[in-house]
DNA sequence: TAGAACGTCCCC
DNA sequence: GGGACGTTCTAC
């Protein structure tokens, strides 16, 4: 039930608080239960529970089950005992013995489902982060013949193909097919013609992973018994073990006890050391001391303390500056939560769970914060879940997923960075976890607070009172830096005029070219942004910035080499490349892109002594890397860092006095009615990281397109005007917030099918129902992806419902015509035409 | 005439 | 999604 139930009163929820997992169901049992599995069939299937299952089984636990002839892990929906007909197949293995969902986590996950169009199986999977600890897939191994084979084998000369190489690598060990497939890529076809012709034989396993082969470095060993008669390395283990008490991480005994490392795992499987898997370590950052709130920070923090304590649901959008002192006012409402007996959650960007973050809450909260983060291995979540489950973890720091974190007595909810795109899943289930934390707040009687200083225009939206009614959410502002430092000066450089005085196509203007010079003889740290997004080329005037625009959709248009046409992947116009620009009548018409690593070598070239780091998807492997390169960035062991939007993201670098934009434009260029959103978001973060410290920092954008609105505003630094000029525009065509939008994809391998499929889709919403707006069918923009074709069409509803019923509709046809059910995506609330 | 390649139908 | 099974294609 939403907000007013718990609202009502603060005694309930006392009782609610903590589901008692040793109440009454502990007696009940059940010969029966509706399991919902991974699988795109939208419904439960039911197994009988064996004896020793039935008084243990709840709704909220997993449990591996028969499927086909397949074993899989699925999530309990429901126990009881109404036999159904027909014959039923008994539940392998309970596992988990309590829920790892919730009665209201079951809840969330079946609207989540239900919103976005995705199967419960799939949702219920994404929640539960333990997922990760089932090892699933197939082991091969070699039959008595095969392994007679094998030897012959070796017996032979070297000319070997890949089946023998399989055959001898199987003879030394069983192997699962995804190992093998590294080395072999062909190795899952050559096992299945192996596996008949009798060398080869599967083994379905489902085995938990086993804490004993993570790595030393995140393993923790501690004694527990004495033992005789042991093998060197063990006993010698034991005694250092013995002679000093507590918990050690596993790596650092090695260094003094020779082979800890073997002999730990092989203790612990005879129950004379513990081993635990070492939790997500806070580590090091700069650690601000807490500040006192200034009048705005003070005014925002009352109003989220007083929703608080009154125990209400209410959403705020924290709208504050770069450099504002969000951030503060979060610990602030932490703190306020914990000590009114609840817990907090607070969902970061993919990007954002920097050690700097992680640090200061670490510090703030001793004890009680737990980390979930998508590079955090399996068993660190699974651990960190645990605490969290268990009450021990009270403030919980997550990305995207962590929304569905099993938080005790939930309180409050803080997204920041709520903007960022980082937070819709692209993958089924497509949820925006900003929007199913808010539903989250709701079920829970919670106060959500989602904070940035560019803001969505959804979210803004919502925040605007209405003609009669008063905002959805509740607008707070801060709108000054801390400290009254100032805001960056920020100077446009208008790429055409340079072109024209210098006639050269640099992509570096000889402003930006100086002050980084500048900054290189005065010690400062320089950081060069290249606004790189998407593939397709884009056609536009050098001489006039002049880009083609579909005639529809204002939108423009997409250059495809192979037939030498820009198309509009909305509705499928296309047109010719033009000769000559149509507004200037100028020939320079350019295809633009330009990647990040030819933007570096052009700066070594410029600045041979500078130092510099690159960050981006192709330099940053692990979520290492890019710690390293940013911390050593922040030591100062470099002079330049040149990177994508990622370093436009919440950093605090004092010593950084120049942001360079290379290039602002190239978001513009995109097909996707958010491009102006983005461009704004992304220059107006990137501004916003200089001048942090001490000394005031300037940013130099450039661009061709110098008075567009979203470069205008960004480089003003004036969201206000922006949201005005952007809501106008989404106001005349249709697209959210001011409407509800989906994206309905059909992928085929063959294209005809495709295309035949989703024109299928399309002659159903013709003519399109009252209130709602068809674009397409069109090619998707990327309109072959895995060897899979696809075509898009985009829906437009005046309302939610309205949107709800024709994808209802949408689906119902797929599934009456027998289509394979993977074949129609739909996408609720896109962020990205994908 | 085998054995790929493709289609269709389940899965409690 | 993925296997099992049935049908058609095709290469020798």
């Amino acid at each position: 039930m939403p907000a007013d139930s718990t609202s009502a009163s603060g005694f309930f929820d006392a009782g609610r608080a903590i589901p008692d997992a040793g109440d009454s169901s502990s007696e009940a049992s059940y010969a029966y239960c509706d399991v919902s599995l991974p699988v795109p069939l939208d419904h439960p299937f039911t197994y009988s529970l064996p004896d020793t299952l039935r008084h243990r089984v709840q709704a909220g636990c997993r449990v591996l089950a028969p499927f086909g002839n397949r074993k899989l892990s699925g999530v309990v929906m429901r126990v009881h005992n109404d036999r159904p007909e027909g014959a039923l197949k008994d539940v392998l293995k309970l596992l988990d013995e309590e829920p790892v969902l919730d009665p209201d986590l079951l809840k969330l996950g079946q609207w989540v489902a239900d919103y976005y169009c995705a199967p419960l199986g799939d949702t219920l999977r994404a929640m539960t982060p333990l997922g990760g600890e089932m090892r699933r897939g197939k082991i091969y191994s070699l039959t008595p013949t095969g392994a007679d084979v094998a030897r012959q084998l070796h017996l032979g000369d070297a000319a070997e193909d890949e089946k023998s190489q399989i055959l001898r690598l199987l003879d030394a060990r069983s192997l699962t097919a995804t190992s093998l497939t590294r080395k072999f890529p062909k190795a899952v076809a050559i096992l299945r013609s192996l596996e008949k012709s009798g060398f080869v034989h599967a083994e379905d396993v489902a085995a938990e992973r086993d804490p004993l082969r993570a790595s030393a470095a995140r393993l923790r060993v501690e004694f527990l018994a004495r033992a005789e008669k042991l093998p060197k390395p063990q006993r010698e283990l034991l005694s250092y073990l013995e002679l000093h008490p507590g918990s050690h991480n596993l790596a650092e005994v090695e260094k003094l006890v020779p082979k800890a490392s073997v002999a730990a795992r092989a203790l612990a499987r005879n129950t004379l050391v513990r081993l635990t898997v070492e939790s997500v370590h806070a580590a090091s950052g700069p650690i601000r001391a807490p500040h006192a709130l200034n009048t705005f920070q003070q005014t925002a923090f009352g109003q989220i303390q007083e929703a608080l304590q009154a125990h209400r649901f209410q959403t705020f959008l924290l709208e504050g500056v770069t450099g504002s002192g969000k951030t503060e006012v979060y610990l602030r409402a932490i703190e306020a939560t914990l000590a009114l007996g609840r817990g907090a959650l607070m969902l970061v960007p993919e990007i954002g769970l920097t050690p700097a973050v992680a640090g200061q809450f670490h510090q703030r909260f001793p004890n009680k914060v737990a980390m979930l983060h998508s590079a955090f291995h399996d068993s660190e979540r699974a651990q960190e879940w645990r605490r969290i489950r268990s009450g021990e973890a009270t403030v919980v720091v997550a990305t995207r997923s962590g929304v569905f974190s099993p938080v005790r007595n939930l309180g409050l909810i803080l997204v920041d960075e709520e903007h960022d795109q980082s937070y819709k899943q692209q993958e089924s289930p497509r949820y925006h976890g900003r929007d199913v934390a808010v539903m989250r707040a709701k079920e829970a009687g919670a106060v959500i607070v989602l904070g940035s200083a560019t803001p969505s225009l959804e979210t803004r939206y919502n925040a605007t009172p209405g003609k009669n009614a008063p905002g959805k959410y509740t607008r707070l502002a801060l709108p000054e830096r801390i400290e009254k430092r100032p805001m960056p000066k920020v100077t446009l450089i208008d790429m055409r005029q340079e072109f024209l005085e210098t006639r050269k196509q640099a992509t570096f203007s000889r402003a930006l070219v100086e002050a980084v010079d500048e900054r290189l003889k005065n010690g400062e740290q320089t950081m060069l942004l290249l606004n790189r997004r998407g593939f397709s080329s884009f056609v536009a005037c050098r001489a006039c910035g002049e880009r083609v625009q579909c005639a529809n959709c204002s939108v423009t248009l997409t250059f495809h080499r192979r037939d030498r046409r820009m198309l509009c992947h909305y509705c499928n116009y296309s047109e010719r490349v033009p000769e000559n620009c149509p507004k200037c009548g100028s020939d320079h018409i350019q295809f633009l892109g330009l990647g990040s690593e030819r933007l570096e070598g052009e700066l070594h070239g410029m600045f041979p002594k500078a130092r510099i780091a690159r960050l981006d998807r192709d330099a940053v492997r692990g979520k290492h890397d890019y710690e390293t390169i940013l911390s050593a960035f922040r030591e100062g062991d470099y002079d330049i860092l040149v990177g994508t939007q990622m370093i436009a993201k919440g950093h605090d670098i004092p010593n950084v006095t120049l942001v360079g934009i290379v290039n602002a434009d190239i978001g513009l260029g995109l097909p996707d009615f958010r491009a102006a959103e983005r461009t704004f978001q992304l220059l107006t973060q990137a501004a916003g990281r200089a001048g942090r410290g001490e000394t005031p920092g300037i940013v130099l954008i450039q661009t061709i397109n110098p008075d567009h609105y979203a470069v205008r505003c960004a480089a003003a630094q004036d969201y206000e005007a922006f949201y005005t000029k952007e809501i106008d525009f989404r106001q005349s065509m249709s697209y959210p917030p001011l409407s509800s939008i989906a994206n309905v994809i059909v992928r085929a391998t063959k294209e005809e099918d495709a295309l035949a499929r989703s024109s299928a889709l399309g002659r159903l919403l013709q003519p399109a129902p009252v209130g709602v707006r068809v674009l397409g069918p069109a090619a998707a923009s990327v309109a072959r992806l895995k060897n899979e074709y696809r075509y898009q069409m985009l829906i437009k509803a005046s309302t939610r419902r309205l949107l709800a019923q024709v994808l209802a509709e949408l689906r119902h046809y797929a599934q009456a015509e027998k289509w394979n059910p993977a074949s129609l995506v739909i996408d609720v609330d896109p962020m990205s035409l994908m």
